[in-house]
DNA sequence: GGCTTTCTGCGAATCTTTCGCAAGTAGTCA
DNA sequence: TGACTACTTGCGAAAGATTCGCAGAAAGCC
């Protein structure tokens, strides 16, 4: 893990709590701000709230991890490098699943022809139904 | 405007705290609580905004309000029947932009056929960079 | 080792949304 | 029209999430 280089790299000092953030949200794949604080304190039981807070916030700023919307309210965040996939969240059982970028390939290159639209369809979670819940 | 048949139709009482969320929904086209309040505000200064927020809740319960979620947090609601676009959101000015549903069709029915997911594209926003701040 | 600057922990402050409760009122029935 | 009941409103408080200010701690640099 060159979690030394890289935060380095980007001006950011090297601290207990951050790399301890980061390696949060790369095991977790993907994490509420209190989930990572939960994890973390496994390791390192007094870490503070807003220190994974600023953490998250810094470390997004310099592009090692990046939040997508999930629905309600919180924000969820990634390891930037595993954002290869997209959301579907069902409304009515509340389940999480993943697809492959590429199903939104025609979608993404549809709003940059027609309206210049660069798309990050990472950003937020795609809203809907999922198989089982359709087939009540 | 129906709105005295459109609320006793679906089992609603009819108050003018009621109508008046509902038409500033309608003449906002997006609106966030507070927004919605802040117009209600207008014609009927003491509204509270705890009824803003269950009189949202209740007129999305009977289908004449839905909400979607633009970003941040907070979630912005809409009238149900102007409910025929997506939301493109720009991370770089923050800009709201409009498209018709249609460009996602080929996107919603791969999700369809590969997931068997049935995808309501107009509950998120479609988040990226619009074109002029892709120019810049 | 000493210095400067950046972080952390902590508590308080904000903001948004929800709740409980008592008073108000729409819709209903005689 | 007048009373009755159930649904609504206003208000204040509560809850949850996120941000801020500050003082002490410690990372990186010489």
């Amino acid at each position: 893990m060159a979690d030394q280089h890289e935060l380095r790299d980007k001006g950011l000092r090297l601290t207990p709590q951050r790399e301890l953030v980061l390696s949060a949200v790369r095991e977790l794949g993907h994490a509420t701000p209190e989930e990572v604080a939960e994890k973390v304190r496994q390791t390192h039981p007094g870490i503070n709230l807003s220190t994974v807070y600023r953490n998250l916030e810094t470390l997004e700023n310099v592009g090692l991890v990046q939040h997508t919307h999930l629905g309600h309210g919180g924000a969820t965040y990634h390891a930037a490098e595993e954002l290869t996939h997209l959301h579907l969240v069902c409304g009515k059982c509340g389940s999480v699943g993943d697809a492959p970028i590429d199903v939104a390939a025609n979608f993404v290159q549809n709003l940059a022809d027609d309206y210049g639209f660069k798309t990050d369809v990472t950003h937020f979670a795609i809203y809907g139904t999922c198989a089982a819940c359709v087939d009540k």
